[in-house]
Order: C-alpha cells, then structure tokens, then sequence
DNA sequence: TTCTTGACTTAGACAATGTCCAATGTAGGA
DNA sequence: TCCTACATTGGACATTGTCTAAGTCAAGAA
C-alpha cells in the first residue's frame, strides 16, 4: 500500500497535506481505527488537521475502494486499510479490538436462490464474535 | 411468541403498561424497527410512553434474548423479534431495508483452527447487502 | 517564476442516536 | 389497603457524523 499516493495521484486527487497525513496514518499501523481515532494520530503530525477534512478524506477513500469502512457494533465505524485482498472479521465482544481472517469457501454460494428475493447482491460480509485471549486472560 | 409476556412475567418482569406496549409492537408486524419508530408505533396505543423506557425495554429484551439487536450500517440499531429461529440477513443497500434468510451449513466451520487466534468465538452473522427489487425498478 | 482558479480545508453550527439522573409513579406482595 | 423496590419520565448531556460559508492552496498556464 505504499504506492497509495501515486495510485491517488493518478485518480486525479489534489494532493494536500492532509491528505497525505491521513493516508499515511491508515498506512501505518495494520489496525482498525474509528475517525476520532485517525484525527488524533493525524493531529500529532498536523496540528491543524479539522475533523471535518479527516471525515472527508476518509469518505473519498472508501469510495475509491482504497479502503473499507466496518460497522461491527452500533458505535463508530471503523476503517480498514486491508481493502485489496479479501477477508472477514472477527471481533472481542468485550474490548472491540477487530481482526482480520480468512475463511474457506464463498459465503454467496451458501444462500440459495430462493432466499434471494430478488435482490441483486454485491457483498458478504461474515463477522465472528468472540472473546479475545487477552481478555479472557482478566477476570470480570 | 405470543406467550412472550408470559415467558418474562416467569423471569421476574414487572409487567407495566409500557414494557406490554413495546413487546406488542415488536409482536406485531415481522419486522425490523429502529428504536425510534418503536417508540412512534408505541405512542400511537399510549401516547405518554417516554423515549427513554422504549430504549430501556428494548435493552432488557435484547438482554434477555427475546430481541436481536442488528446493526448493519452506521446509522441507528434495528430490532429483530425472531431472536428463537437461527437466521442471517438481506440488506437493502439503498433503502436500508432488512430480510431474514437461512443459509446452509455452518457459517463458523468456514473458519479454520489456525484462523481463530485463540478466541472463544460465540457468534457468526453473515450479512447480503444489494439491491432490493424495488428500489433496482426505480431510476437513480 | 508568478498568476489564476477551482478544488480543498476550516470552524463551528447542526443533526441523529443514544445514555444518564433525580424526581415521581406504580405493580405486586404482605 | 399499604409499602416499597422497581419502573417511568423529561430533559440534560454525550457521541458520532454532516453541512455550510468563508478562507486557503495545489497544480497547471503563461
């Protein structure tokens, strides 16, 4: 993903300070950060970053399909950098951290057509809930 | 599950007029509400009924198993009353709609060993998103 | 290099959804 | 019927996200 700001570039995008900070903050780490999340990191480098440039930016990169915007729980959404090759979710249920796996098989293939409806359908999503080994370590 | 007042007044529930308000309209028609159109339904047979015990009454039931709380996009939680059959969901990307399919074979056995990173994984949702028949009738 | 311009950023108001609390009301047992 | 622990209420507050008007700047043109 390092060439992220060239693919940008090539798509046309102005390419602002801003920009860069939070690609690169998303670039960094392989983790799953909610916006609020992002603008903190991307404030350490750029003080003046607005939360309202990092919601932009971070629209205009899930719509490019740079990268991939998960809903687990009725809180924040959180961005996933991880968008070009394809896996599922698993999620702590107590501390919200969020993982990456892969699964076997194409889930599409497991509803059949009468359970369609007739919709036409783009996307699976499958998410595992569990508890993490870190917090099934801790009591209560 | 119209035996569910009955299943919660076993449960130790004190049975007030607004908990059988929300659990009616839960009851009724088979689908999936958000918290605030609970509340509107609920208004309409006990206009007094405040937003804080709708959200209050949906968290007990959703405690107690009776109600599945879905969260498919960012946007406010909905409500599923068929908590007791085991079922996945359709999701109108457009309208934001929700069905309830059945999907064959066991959505965890797609996840290998080495894949669950040593989680106590307790629940699987897969989720369809596309496009419904009606909104894919109507231009734009 | 400097200029120009339309795209980008900003601050803050606003919107949607959900949570919390002190005061008041009431279901159900004694 | 009376008590009291539990439930409800209204409204303040919190979190997350969206919108807008005004100012700023990246990148191509000259």
């Amino acid at each position: 993903m390092s060439d992220l700001l060239e693919r940008l570039r090539g798509r046309g995008w102005r390419l602002t300070a801003q920009r860069r900070v939070v690609a690169e903050v998303l670039d960094g780490d392989h983790v799953h950060y909610t916006a609020d999340e992002v603008h903190a990191l991307a404030t350490e480098r750029l003080p003046e970053i607005s939360r309202a440039t990092v919601y932009n930016t971070l629209g205009e990169l899930v719509s490019l399909g740079e990268v991939l915007e998960v809903s687990t729980d009725g809180r924040a959404k959180r961005y996933d950098p991880n968008a070009h090759h394809d896996h599922q979710h698993l999620v702590c249920s107590r501390c919200g951290t969020i993982r990456d796996v892969h699964v076997q098989g194409d889930p599409l293939s497991a509803l059949p057509e009468p359970e369609r409806y007739g919709f036409d359908i783009s996307e699976v999503t499958v998410t595992y809930r569990g508890i993490c080994p870190h917090c099934s370590g801790h009591h209560s």
